[in-house]
DNA sequence: CGAAAATTTGACATGACTCAACTGGAGTGG
DNA sequence: CCACTCCAGTTGAGTCATGTCAAATTTTCG
């Protein structure tokens, strides 16, 4: 079971298996249903979440009552919303699950132990927050630069295979276009094959 | 000289005289011309920089060679790519000055320094990485949910007063819109008052 | 002052949205 | 297991927002 997370977390720094060993005792497993939510808007975040097994998706609304898919997790992800983490304020996310979904959760008072224990662990997390910065940047200058096909494309390279996983309106949300829309560019596409 | 920064370090946490003393001594004070680059795409990034006096663009250019500006900076703003800072990688973006602008500059051996002298720096910091984060999913968001007046009534609360220094090809580079678009839009703003 | 750049305005094209109707498949209850 | 409902997805028609191209006007700056 721990296999995915410790990968995950030696990919930059190899960890011995005293550091494993702390590493199992700070994370704690947990399963959640379909539909279930893993986090909603208003909620302080109290873990940061690792995807072993399953999809969620990380949405906000918006003024309009619109919703907004900010991310998809799958497996090998982290999810969870750092700055109300890190910060101990109320989040503006939701995040629930699109298939039964399997985690490991740490806190942030284990997450501080854990840097106590294993230092290297420290530089880990900075990475994950600077990856996630600029795939934000990344995503920000795609949507001001391409077009909805454009971004569809880049979309399907960024998460291969997920359209068989994830309905096409929540894609749709994701690219931040109408299913309709999303539903003429697939057969457009189709076209051209 | 020192009062605008020193009163931007102190803002979470108040400097001691002998902490003040040794933030003089590592940052070093530099004057740009209007149009002169404070950083190219494919240099590393060897300075984190705060704005005394004047305005500076980030931009990006994309693959069809269209420019996107991505920040504006202002006096009590700091600048600069951190995640080329940070990993010293070449940068993709590009920053240049539209006014003629003063700066005082860090390079990344320094910061650690100032890190080690004064330990309470670090918070300082990771706030400044924490806010541009929640600035750019902030404004990933309101590009997919708000239409281009929203957008630009948005920018001019963020950046007040900044339509009278900055021309407005710019700020529509900034949103994402036509400079024609974004002329219909003010005079359609205008006639409305 | 004069050239170059920025802004404005108009006409038209186009991409994406809305509304609506239709189709097909998944899940549910009898 | 079938019939029914409901939701997702598709398709079409019309509309609207924004882009493109072009010309006229204003501003900036050497």
């Amino acid at each position: 079971m721990w296999e995915p997370l410790i990968r995950n977390l030696s990919k930059y720094v190899p960890l011995t298996s005293d550091e494993v060993k702390v590493v199992e005792s700070l994370f704690t497993f947990k399963k959640y249903r379909k539909r279930q939510y893993i986090l909603q808007e208003g909620d302080v975040t109290r873990y940061e979440t690792f995807i072993l097994k399953g999809v969620t998706r990380t949405y906000q609304v918006d003024d309009k009552g619109q919703e907004h898919i900010v991310q998809f997790g799958l497996e090998d992800w982290w999810i969870g919303d750092l700055f109300s983490f890190l910060t101990e304020t109320p989040t503006t996310y939701n995040i629930d699950c699109l298939e039964e979904t399997e985690v490991v959760q740490i806190t942030k008072a284990d997450l501080e132990t854990l840097y106590e224990k294993v230092p290297k662990m420290e530089r880990h997390f900075r990475l994950i927050i600077q990856n996630a910065f600029i795939a934000s940047t990344r995503r920000l200058s795609s949507n001001l630069s391409k077009s909805a096909p454009e971004r569809y494309e880049d979309f399907i390279k960024k998460y291969p295979q997920i359209d068989q996983r994830v309905a096409n309106h929540q894609i749709a949300s994701y690219l931040g276009i109408t299913p309709q829309t999303l539903s003429r560019i697939r057969s457009q596409a189709a076209e051209r094959q």
